[in-house]
RNA sequence: GGAAGAGUGGCAGAGCUGGUUUAAUGCACUGGUCUUGAAAACCAGCGUGCGGCAACGUACCGGGGGUUCGAAUCCCUCCUCUUCCGCCA
């Protein structure tokens, strides 16, 4: 959510922003129609703050008039206190309905793209920021995806997901869970090596969380639901890792706060099927170990490199072929200001597959969140939030099985044998 | 799940027979005096949001609602914690 104050300072600015995302006239008016609703609530502010004042000084005096005796002055002044008091109601219920008002408009609004984004409108316009820079692998015809491959080899299996639950939740078996595991394993070792604290944070989350990281009220299907205690599945570690500095104020000298977190993350996913969701490139139960930060506003673009850095990091020592995207304003997600995707090349779908996205949200998400830091001048501002899936288990075993497919079986990476205890998978 | 007790500012802890409480006091913290430096002592400052150029006003004593001219204080409800019982990985 964007700050009032900002969209008054810079109106002109974010409006030239936002055509980065498509936005034309008719929706850059929800700025100035959100600078009308702060003025309506501030009038009104000020207007009720008034009749509180009255209303208080006049209990005042009537406490002060019982004591001396004076019931009659006092009475007077109850009757006086009374019309306050309809006043106050009548105040008060304008400004909530004013706040709400407000509070829709600045939901409505997505965040400011970096001046670095790139203008577009579908994924055809991101911008490859690092290319691959050698040959991309190519395998036989005799290549199978990674859904054929997991039943050749009896690691991965739908169907059992679909007889123990539904469409889209993964058993993995035998060797499969074991690779999974290693990977969890070699990515928090990863995090932990560059500085993150690691966390093992609840999977379940009230609202308060779920809507501090902005999955409520915008992505409310997205995530499950579970109605008798008001909880949701967190749909990412990002939710309940994030929520940890909710309303928090920290020092200054605190920065950078780095957290890392491994989770199951549940998706619901409505809608999209077809051959890009088959496998496990989309599922509703999936596995990802995720990187957190919160930094001082003059440092965060340093840092998101140093997180696209960190997670490159891994691909490359899982030997995986990747590019890194720059996204255009029409793939941005809403509360991102500029974001990094990470693909890694599948050379038995030959394709091109997300296995992570890193951004900086700026003061988006902090705004929300109410994290703040205490400045030099013992100012209270907002912080940045960054984060990222370093990185998400689903695709990068897809990837990992499909491109490491010989006659002989599936090649495990150098990287990962010490933590899978085997180095091919047969 | 049942019973009892409790939730106050970074921490500790008063207030809780409704009205100088503008939330006492201590610790911690920040600045200053003193000191070669430090400690101690002393002086001053020290929550957050909103409105206001400011003075200041206003809201917040677990969350929400109510009673009252007036609520940290009384009532209802929800949440959390502690202790005991029950159940259980």
């Amino acid at each position: 959510m964007l700050e009032v104050s900002r969209i008054r300072a810079q109106k002109e600015e974010i409006k030239a922003a936002l055509t980065k995302r498509g936005w034309t006239n008719d929706r850059l008016e929800l700025l100035d129609r959100a600078i009308e609703a702060d003025d309506k609530r501030k009038a009104l502010q000020t207007e009720n703050d008034g009749y509180l004042s009255q209303r208080n000084k006049l209990s005042k005096e009537i406490g002060n008039l019982f004591k001396q005796g004076k019931q009659e002055e006092a009475n007077a002044a109850k009757a006086q206190v009374e019309e306050m008091k309809t006043k106050i109601a009548a105040t008060e219920s304008q400004l909530a309905s004013c706040t709400t008002d407000l509070e829709t408009v600045l939901l409505d609004i997505p965040n400011i793209p970096h001046s670095s984004v790139p203008a577009g409108v579908t994924e055809d316009d991101n911008e490859v920021a690092k290319d691959w820079p050698q040959d991309l692998p190519i395998l036989g015809d005799e290549a199978l995806p990674h859904w054929d491959l997991a039943t050749k080899y009896n690691i991965l299996d739908m169907k059992l997901g679909v007889k123990l639950t539904g469409a889209g939740f993964p058993v993995f078996r035998g060797k499969g869970s074991r690779l999974q595991r290693a990977l969890i394993n070699f990515f928090l070792d990863e995090a932990s090596k560059a500085g993150y604290e690691e966390i093992v944070p609840p999977l379940l989350v009230n609202a308060d969380s779920a809507r501090a990281t902005g999955q409520l009220p915008d992505k409310e299907g997205q995530m499950y639901y579970v109605e008798k205690d008001d909880l949701y599945l967190i749909p990412t570690a990002e939710v309940p890792v994030t929520n940890i500095y909710r309303g928090n104020i920290v020092k200054e000298q605190d920065f950078p706060i780095k957290l890392t977190g491994y989770t199951q993350c549940f998706r619901r996913e409505a809608g999209s099927y077809g051959a890009d969701v088959k496998g496990l490139n989309r599922v509703h139960q999936f596995d990802k170990v995720e990187i957190v930060q919160f930094q001082h506003p003059d440092k965060s673009y340093e840092t998101l490199d140093q997180m696209v850095k960190h997670v490159e990091g891994l691909l490359q020592k899982l030997e995986l072929p990747y590019r890194i995207l720059r996204l255009c304003g029409g793939d941005l997600s809403f509360a991102s200001a500029l974001t990094y995707d990470l693909e890694v090349y599948s050379a038995a779908q030959k394709r091109w597959l997300e296995v992570s996205s890193v951004s900086n949200f700026e003061t988006f998400q902090s705004n929300r969140l109410k994290l703040r830091f205490t400045d030099s001048d013992g100012k209270k501002r907002l912080a940045h939030t960054l984060n990222g899936s370093a990185l998400a288990l689903a695709r990068i075993i897809a990837a990992l099985l499909e491109n490491n497919q010989t006659k002989d079986g599936i090649v495990i990476p150098e990287a990962l044998r010490s933590y899978t205890g085997f180095d091919i998978i047969d």
